[in-house]
DNA sequence: CTGATGCTCGCACGATCGTTAGAATGTGTA
DNA sequence: TACACATTCTAACGATCGTGCGAGCATCAG
């Protein structure tokens, strides 16, 4: 591609690839959506996802035992579901109750849909 | 949580716990949707997902043109999305030419709406 | 007040990732 | 056949990530 940089166009025209390149979003508009996307890139966190849309509302401990994984890694990992907006919480005494947003419960059924799992 | 790890479940009965421990995925089950998230989770590649969907099938240099990347990076990127099962290629002359699969529309959609970004 | 429980935080380690750069491959043209 | 173009591949680097671990905080029960 030359220093001009339109000259070498070769299977766009011209003005539907300055459409483009003008009202694509920029690299920080995507970042939340990118976070979501990455809040369900780890196969751990996915199945606690999933465990939370199966169970509903569960605590740290709960979901430890049900994924069969440590608390705290449990618990990293909800912290990162939480943070993306695809999981919410709330206090209960001495523990704190996990669920899915609305959000998450979209994304977590296209997901699993793309790949043809858990549905 | 004690070694025989059900005397200590408090928030959910145990019949209930076993259920969702049983009927959980295991994690190889899920790499193919984590990958999928996975390929969504930047926001180069998701930029360039966008750019595919508004603008339907495209070689690599006009995605490196319309998204400001060098052509490798833009190659390399498409070819993850690929991997993903997230978007197709098909060759014409020495081009090749990429395009989104009904997939990868359909998470790139669940995706931006869940980030309320680039509908 | 003390000890236990549930959970979070900070740190470290090995693994993975995005980007860059140069080399290599496939295709088209003269 | 040689050169150019489009694209891919491999390797390296700095950054990020998942997991494990110990410490710390909040809450509850005795």
């Amino acid at each position: 591609m030359s220093a001009d940089e339109t000259c070498e166009l070769l299977c766009l025209d011209t003005v539907k690839a300055e459409r483009l390149r003008h009202d694509l979003p920029g690299l920080d508009a995507l970042t939340s959506a990118a976070e979501a996307g990455k809040a369900l890139s780890d196969p751990t966190r996915l199945r606690l996802a999933l465990a939370l849309r199966d169970g509903g509302e569960m605590c740290v401990c709960d979901l430890a035992w049900v994924s069969e994984r440590q608390d705290k890694l449990v618990s990293h990992h909800l912290r990162q579901l939480r943070g993306a907006g695809l999981a919410c919480s709330r206090k209960d005494g001495r523990m704190v109750l996990y669920s899915l947003t609305g959000r998450g419960e979209a994304l977590l059924a296209a997901l699993t849909a793309a790949a043809g799992v858990a549905r």
